[in-house]
DNA sequence: ACTGGTACTCACCGATTGGTGACAGACCGG
DNA sequence: CCGGTCTGTCACCAATCGGTGAGTACCAGT
């Protein structure tokens, strides 16, 4: 539901954007795409919306049926947009360290990955959206991140192997699923099982939890 | 003498109405609550409404109104009812089990978290609702719940000691962070970071990991 | 300048939502 | 027997939802 505030600054925006709108089918496009990215970052899945997400780009829903084809259509082309998520987020190189085993690999890949999903809200919506739905739209939506995941592992892998006897598809899947809820539980509640995350403080001793917790698997 | 609509008004209430309505108070609230439950069990938060739970109630939603309030009142009730969750689900004698160390007691805990959380759907949509809103009543719901399992852990701790230099409090978040995010992930769509969730082999092999992570903090 | 097609808006649809006021019938104490 | 309270039902409200059919404004090619 809209507040006050958010009802507000709508108007606002619609009064501040006297000019006529331009006959410019892919501007209209580009704009409806912000508009839903926005609209799902700020007040989630909730109120995600034909009308909704019209509003806020200020043109017709009928525009959407017509370029996109409807809801469907525009969230799989914020999927695709995000199919480079790891990439743009996550950097490749090594940061001036050296990655000497699987353990230093997995310490860093954890902590840029928590480090990138604090900074992006989108991101956060769609994984609370996946594990609260489950429509073919959201599996599609996160099936191509964590696919992207395991990619740069691959990638960055190297000859680097993991200790003898650990099933790290497992484990590492263990350790994004914390990594996710304790994100999208302190983005929410700015707590996560009784352990508070807000200032800066906090989630250094987030983040030197979640090295030991990677160090004492993977060593 | 009956005329023929009396007649008809008497057979048409009889076939619609094949059970009266009681007039009981307490069991009327009863079904209210048990509907509202099994609701966003079924359904999840999404289409949880006043409507749907009086649809699923059998009676208006006026009661729900009258009885509880609102819908907030009512999902007040739904959270005090689990306010015993970690009691009724988590048994606190040890199984036969020698706990000797933290870890082990971890290690207990987790895996009883675990199972508790797949076994039980309702939870399962309360704790994704509490990643997906920030409402006050979804604040409230869980709660609860996080202080009953610190309650459970310093309840059986007794005597032991964790590892020297371990920051408990934040690694037992990230443990139970990714429990409850594998668990989500799972129901929702089959699998969690790539690893596929669905007959008991697989959940052996996460329960695998799941101990190999905590005795990798623990010991 | 006409014309065909594109970009866009508008009005309307049925369904559903949360919410409220009025009313009917059962029960109980006086 | 009567009046009041409690339980339950129903009708209605404004708002919003997703969705569609029809019409308008504009621009480009000839």
């Amino acid at each position: 539901m809209l507040n006050e505030t958010a009802v507000a600054a709508l108007e606002q925006t619609n009064a501040a954007e006297p000019e006529k709108r331009i006959r410019d089918r892919s501007a209209t496009e580009r704009a409806i795409l912000k508009a839903a990215k926005n609209l799902l970052a700020e007040e989630g899945f909730q109120n995600f919306g034909i009308n909704a997400v019209a509003r806020r780009a200020g043109c017709d829903k009928q525009l959407i049926y017509r370029y996109y084809g409807g809801l469907d259509g525009l969230v799989d082309a914020i999927g695709t947009d995000l199919g480079n998520w790891v990439k743009d987020r996550i950097p490749e190189d090594t940061g001036g360290m050296f990655l000497l085993t699987y353990g230093d690999l997995m310490e860093r890949l954890s902590l840029l990955f928590l480090q990138a999903l604090r900074d992006d809200p989108l991101m956060r919506r769609i994984v609370a959206w996946e594990v609260s739905e489950n429509t073919e739209q959201v599996k599609r939506l996160s099936e191509a991140r964590s696919k992207a995941l395991g990619q740069w592992l691959d990638r960055m892998r190297g000859s680097l192997t993991p200790p003898k006897g650990v099933d790290t598809a497992a484990v590492n899947a263990l350790i994004f699923a914390s990594i996710q809820h304790l994100v999208l539980a302190a983005a929410a509640g700015g707590q996560c099982a009784g352990l508070v995350l807000k200032n800066g403080k906090d989630w250094e001793k987030a983040a030197g939890a979640l090295k030991r917790l990677v160090r004492g698997v993977y060593g």
